[in-house]
DNA sequence: AGGGACATGTAATTAGTTACATGATTGT
DNA sequence: ACAATCATGTAACTAATTACATGTCCCT
């Protein structure tokens, strides 16, 4: 999904200024499948509203810069039916931490292990936050949506909570075993 | 990760061409948490050549293009090696399908209910191509990593199953009650 | 005869991020 | 006094994808 359909999928929900839809995609349900920054979300609103999908009503304020309230047009709704109905492209997963637990026999365990530690920590605190997620959830999607979200960072919590020990215990071995993590790593050649 | 990194990480296990690179993205482990296309793979090993992270040997081959196999060298090791202790970022999921469910209620429910066995039928697949993993994984990272997979893609299966009935069954009474889906949803306001 | 796997590479394009520019108000 | 929140917007840059260009062999 481009930014653009995803700006007309939160105003589908609720008519939103531009900063508020950003809020929106970085603190609830939406954050945890996508993403999109100040920087994309305005010229997209900006292109929206040529388009007429959406129209953008200024809101002066006193005290505070003035506010731009977008709310989708009938066109607008029909273009987010438009892309709802196209058959949606696969997941696309880019994980850091993945591509690093991989290598995780040249890493020194400590430095595993605080890893692994920091993730669940991050599991638990990302679980907490969908569990007793601030917005009622009135459409079928969002109960969906969050029981999805809690059902994956659950499996994940507990694997990582299950295997951290015994992969840490592994890894040592393998140190152990063949060249050692990280210090004399540099001398040691290891082509097959 | 960048691509350049990528490859780093690849080369680590075992030389390769760029396509094998590739394929082994497309196909093996990582493709569940990396991607990238020949594009950006040639330009990168390239790149890393210059760097002298990489050495790539032309292999003559009869009945066949010729063939530039890379290896790592020991900068380009020392530099995986670094890349491997910065904290990585956070993981970025990118997920059409999360995104059109939140908005099930607007989707016909038998558009809804294709799109869920087909995650299904997705799911099974992959946790069966995971499962009996083709390379034999010696590295425990490896190992923590698959079972990682599993266990995620799993509970995403066993969600998916038990919560797909009584999920249509919802939206259509939200339909119901509400607007049709589709057929009217032209005519109808929803502005609240 | 035609499509797919093997194999490399470049150029054009897209889509996005980061950083900058501006500025008041509220909380610490 | 300083940072954070609210609020919008542009310009420069980065990183990637897609499409194109080329060519053989093998299988159906």
């Amino acid at each position: 999904m481009d930014v653009k359909t995803l700006c007309l999928g939160v105003l589908a929900m609720r008519p939103a200024t531009g900063y508020e839809i950003r809020k929106g995609l970085e603190e609830g349900l939406f954050s945890h499948f996508q993403d999109a920054a100040f920087g994309s979300i305005y010229p997209a609103l900006k292109a929206l509203a040529a388009e007429g999908l959406v129209v953008g009503a200024e809101e002066a304020q006193e005290a505070r810069p003035d506010r731009r309230v977008y709310r989708l047009t009938e066109a607008g709704r029909n273009a987010l039916l438009a892309a709802l109905l196209k058959p949606p492209g696969p997941d696309k997963v880019r994980s850091d931490f993945m591509f690093v637990m991989v290598f995780a026999h040249l890493l020194p365990p400590e430095r595993l292990d605080a890893l692994l530690q920091e993730r669940a920590r991050w599991l638990r605190e990302h679980i907490a936050l969908l569990d007793c997620g601030g917005d009622q959830p009135i459409e079928p999607g969002r109960v969906f949506a969050r029981g999805y979200g809690l059902a994956v960072y659950r499996a994940e919590l507990e694997y990582v909570e299950s295997a951290r020990r015994p992969f840490i215990d592994r890894v040592r071995a393998h140190a152990a075993a063949g060249e050692p993590a990280m210090v004399g790593a540099v001398a040691g050649r290891t082509d097959p």
